[in-house]
DNA sequence: TGAAATGTTGGGGCG
DNA sequence: ACGCCCCAACATTTC
């Protein structure tokens, strides 16, 4: 019994609790944890360098859960992988799928190439609560609307596995072959720009099981109308470990089951509100696993005539929050010092980049997956082709967010503008998300110049948006 | 999970 | 008392 060694491939899944691929192994016997930075990743679907920094900190956590055995390896998987099983007297190779379809159709190569060499390859699902492929619309068409996927498809299907405890007893073996540490990844940056949001974010399994009950406790009674406040910081922030595995969408479906059932004064409004944006979350990896264009191509293929109109100054303005919109710099900002945005402030400056700046949906998403610590390839594609309209259920053309109003709608004490665009720090609520319409004598006492300390508006809005509404009719005729 | 333009209604000031 | 205008408040349509 000893002699069976099962490897467990590491992938997105950085956790001990609920991961069916771990659980499965451990029983066998002992195990040889692995991480592979895949060298041979696609350049587009890289990772960021936010997301680089979190990982690196995940997987250090990680392996101190596995006594520090985890072997880190770097290069092409498939090649690794059958030197690790020749050195190694590995007789099976287990891990959870990362539901992205280049990843799963090189998982399907390694699988076939290691069974003719009598290896046993199991895979499993540790990150989706409904299986992509077998989930359809009644003419036998993947679904293209949110709504029936989540209540038709996937509420009316079994009810999501309860979680998998952690493992009774992990016997974890070191790869005596191994020259590679956790530094040779080289996942953090050689400029330490990460020093500002090193205090927002605690990382790791455990901190991602205590964001989740701070959550349930704190959150999610009148998560449905708090949610769209970016200063209450009443969202779960649950997406990067989410998106790293280290806590897995049935915990988070269970522990919400379990909170409501437990306490009734949360009502159902709020329960089901939070549910459908884990919904989302499945119909994103849906739609990928189906449509795996989705991150380069327009669902709809009249929008790849749409004519965008690059432009590098608008570009750099909207990424640096410089746009003179001091929402819209808000959110940016906040992206670049937290490597996370507020949802509602996500819609507000993406709608802004694609339909007042006329920018490419794809330049935005690129952008996104840089910065954020959540960098999600479904979610963000799935995202961004929502704003633009370009994608599938998404939101009309027409529906553009404006962001003066936006601001005094959702953020209309301006604590969370005023956080990120300091220097708007005294201007009254009045004109703070309009600057330029603030009488001079106000701007004076307030040491505000514009066009010095803060930007005029890089363009006009009323403008912008009929040009806007104009192209788009362009490309619907 | 939109915003602007346009339409409708009703109270109050005023001649 | 009455008709007229104004306009806020709300509703509907349009992009």
């Amino acid at each position: 019994m000893s002699s069976f060694i099962t490897l467990f491939w590491f992938r997105q899944d950085f956790r001990i609790s609920d991961n069916p691929g771990l659980f499965e192994a451990a029983q066998n016997g002992a195990i040889l944890p692995v991480y592979i930075l895949d060298e041979t990743c696609p350049a587009q679907f890289k990772q960021g360098e936010a997301s680089k920094w979190w990982m690196y900190h995940s997987l250090h956590k990680l392996n101190i859960c596995l006594n520090s055995t985890l072997n880190f390896y770097v290069g092409d998987p498939q090649v690794i992988l059958t030197n690790i099983i020749q050195e190694n007297d590995v007789k099976a190779v287990y891990w959870n799928k990362v539901f992205e379809p280049w990843q799963l159709e090189k998982d399907a190569q390694i699988e076939s190439n290691l069974k003719k060499r009598g290896i046993v390859c199991k895979s499993f699902n540790g990150s989706l609560l409904w299986e992509p492929e077998s989930n359809f619309s009644k003419n036998g068409t993947p679904y293209r609307m949110f709504t029936p996927f989540y209540r038709n498809g996937c509420l009316q299907a079994p009810s999501p596995r309860k979680p998998l405890p952690i493992p009774e007893k992990i016997i974890s073996l070191k790869d005596q072959g191994c020259r590679t540490t956790l530094e040779d990844l080289k996942l953090l940056p050689s400029i330490s720009w990460y020093k500002s949001i090193e205090h927002f974010w605690e990382i790791g399994e455990q901190a991602a099981q205590r964001q989740l009950a701070k959550f349930l406790e704190f959150g999610l009674k009148g998560y449905k109308k708090n949610r769209n406040y970016p200063s209450k910081d009443a969202t779960s922030r649950l997406s990067p470990y989410l998106h790293f595995g280290e806590i897995s969408p049935h915990q988070v479906w269970q522990g919400i089951q379990v909170k409501c059932a437990a306490d009734e004064s949360i009502i159902n409004e709020d329960k089901e509100s939070f549910l459908s944006e884990i919904g989302w979350r499945e119909f994103s990896y849906y739609l990928l696993y189906h449509f795996p264009n989705l991150p380069y191509k327009s669902f709809y293929k009249k929008f790849e005539d749409f004519p965008w109109k690059p432009n590098t100054e608008f570009l750099k303005a909207w990424q640096k929050g410089l746009t003179g919109y001091p929402f819209v710099d808000a959110g940016m900002r906040e992206l670049w010092q937290t490597g996370y945005m507020h949802n509602r402030v996500r819609m507000v400056v993406a709608s802004f980049l694609v339909k007042n700046l006329l920018q490419d949906w794809r330049t935005g998403a690129s952008w996104f997956l840089d910065c954020l610590l959540d960098a999600d390839i479904a979610s963000n594609t799935i995202n961004w082709q929502w704003v633009a309209g370009s994608g599938v259920d998404a939101a009309p053309y027409f529906r553009i967010f404006n962001p003066i109003l936006q601001g005094e709608k959702f953020d209309p004490k301006g604590i969370y503008t005023r956080r990120f665009v300091p220097e708007l720090d005294k201007l009254p609520d009045k004109y703070l998300f309009k600057p330029w319409q603030t009488p001079d004598y106000i701007l004076k006492e307030c040491n505000i110049i514009l066009g010095v300390t803060y930007p005029y508006p890089i363009i006009n809005l009323q403008h912008s948006r009929k040009e806007s509404i104009e192209a788009y009719n362009k490309i619907s005729l």
